[in-house]
DNA sequence: TTTGTCTTGACGGATACTGGCAAATATATC
DNA sequence: GATATATTTGCCAGTATCCGTCAAGACAAA
């Protein structure tokens, strides 16, 4: 049920002292959202990461990525050719690189 | 807009020199959406690649691989942090099996 | 117990997806 | 050309899914 981005967002909110109040209130939210998102319940919206980057002072293309992966991840797992799927479109993105 | 399961689901129907209206008529949905399916403008449903490879007499494992990399590929296209994700989640997988 | 933080479940509204139909277009056959 | 058949496209209603809010519960510190 966890997932790389909310447990990242939540080690960059506590160190900072910040409370799921304050980080929700700056996201405009209501709190108990963030809690499901640190916690894997539910995804955060792609269009609020650079806002939550620049709340938490944080890499936004790091945030970026780990929310990409996550999206990724619930696609694949329990799929027998993940691997392959992942590969095959490896390879077709560097292509029209 | 094309997508690789499409055009290979549409490739074996017609080598088998089948019809839309045939190949939906055994799959109990409407021609338009098969028409739709191989142009790409529509998702086939997961369960049902099992009867579709079935039908067309072809490898279940190859279109449900061909299927999830679409599904893959519409996640990352236009992403910048794409290829660094796709990696991320192909060491994630291998540790789990 | 009281206070403050976090978690969880349920709800209504918004949004996206699905299959079906019908009209439009394309392709073939004469 | 005309006709018949095959495919594509746009639109619709029903359904499922997602989102944010609220309220209640769980947990810890004092």
């Amino acid at each position: 049920m966890s997932t790389q981005f909310g447990s990242r967002v939540r080690e960059l909110r506590t160190k900072q002292k910040m409370l799921l109040r304050q980080l929700a209130s700056k996201l405009d939210v209501d709190t108990s959202i963030i809690s499901k998102i640190e916690r894997g319940d539910r995804q955060l919206k792609k269009e609020q990461i650079p806002l939550l980057a620049t709340i938490l002072q944080a890499d936004k293309v790091e945030l970026e990525t780990l929310w990409l992966a996550d999206q990724l991840m619930q696609l694949v797992k329990d799929e027998p050719t993940a691997d392959e799927a992942l590969k095959s479109v490896s390879k077709k993105i560097k292509k029209t690189k």
